[in-house]
DNA sequence: GCATAATTCAAACAAACGTTTGATTGATAT
DNA sequence: ATATCAATCAAACGTTTGTTTGAATTATGC
């Protein structure tokens, strides 16, 4: 019975092939839509791997979780911290440009939107804890910076209007589908770009500094 | 072999059970991951009855989805029908009420809103098509409304931030969960009320008419 | 080169799945 | 009352599922 976890160089393809086919997989059928076998088959790889590898299914789908959402709420809280570091005050749009423009940037592996749109919604309470886990910290950190810089407004409204602007998001993304190609790009960042319009206009309206015809 | 369709009086209590127990398992545990044999136990009928009544497993969701959905899109259209019998020009916020309004009001099904926003989720192909039919007379005759409502916004553009109330939506009804209360009915048109002051802004933000300060 | 650990492999495991069958019960109408 | 159809039932069908096993293979350290 070896040590499964933290293999260095060697296999390391065999683990990795596996995560693609299982990230593959997971978009097109869903988690309970996906078997090892299938996934094992489309990886070239023993079916015994998938369980030696992660230890069963719900590791490897948590694995294939993390290896997506880490990169790209990184770069979120990145732009965020630099965004503080610079500037006392920060603009909504700003903010929201930090969150969402990750998604339209083409240095980020291709199919992560289609794995959050896929995962968000999955019923297994395990794989909703760990992918809750792995954005905790982006919420609270945007809910906190949008509170700051939006004048008079409670921090539950606040938190509200991002749960819109995440679930625009989150359905934006189910829009792109698992084959948007390069070209594709620019009309994916207008729409990203037309999110942050969007949400921007949401957000601000709740504050009393803003002026309304209606 | 019987007529399993239309029937009227016998056993129809049976095919209500069915329906229900399917309906709640549905929300919890999602459509891959609900048994036939799960929902009979629950609703103390023979496992062949899921079979008998509705063809089989998808004929079963799919009469779930029929009963969820028909009321609120008929709410719907019935209420945006009178508002362009009675004025020629409708306002954005009139029109995302008749869109809204019907998820906070206590009279239909308690469940509704979880069973719509677990199955816009669904990675099963046939069922995506059996919501996406049950919706699109819904989408196109409000994406219209909204197109004649704002001026000099292209409906590309009135369509996608559609589509963000509806994501906005769906995650909201998310957050509702399957065991709301009618206690909570005041804090849920509480926050239906907060996504159409949102969805309003966002989608007039568009409009040339509009004034920015930014 | 040899011992030791890590990895791959074919094969099998029990459990759960959707569906079907054929007999049995219930109601209905003539 | 009897023939007819609808409805329920227990039981089994063949697949597919995630997981485990133990041997075979490969890489690693000395």
């Amino acid at each position: 019975m070896p040590k499964p976890e933290s293999s260095k160089s060697a296999s390391a393809d065999t683990r990795e092939r596996i995560l693609d086919a299982a990230e593959l997989l997971l978009i097109e059928k869903g988690c309970g839509g996906t078997s090892l076998r299938a996934i094992a088959s489309n990886a070239n790889v023993n079916l015994a791997a998938t369980n030696y590898h992660f230890g069963g299914k719900e590791g490897l789908f948590a694995a294939v979780i993390h290896r997506c959402a880490r990169p790209i709420n990184e770069q979120r809280l990145a732009s965020l911290d630099m965004l503080e570091a610079q500037q006392s005050h920060i603009s909504t749009r700003e903010i929201l440009k930090a969150l969402l423009d990750p998604l339209a940037s083409n240095n980020l592996p291709e199919r992560l939107p289609a794995v959050m749109n896929r995962v968000t919604s999955e019923p297994d309470e395990n794989l909703r804890a760990i992918v809750q886990a792995e954005f905790s910290e982006v919420s609270s950190r945007f809910i906190a910076a949008l509170t700051r810089g939006i004048s008079q407004v409670e921090e539950e409204e606040i938190s509200l209007g991002f749960y819109f602007v995440i679930g625009s998001m989150l359905h934006l993304v189910g829009l792109f589908g698992p084959l948007t190609t390069v070209e594709d790009d620019n009309t994916r960042s207008q729409k990203i770009n037309a999110l942050v319009n969007f949400g921007v206009a949401g957000l601000e309206t709740e504050s009393p500094t803003n002026i309304h015809s209606q």
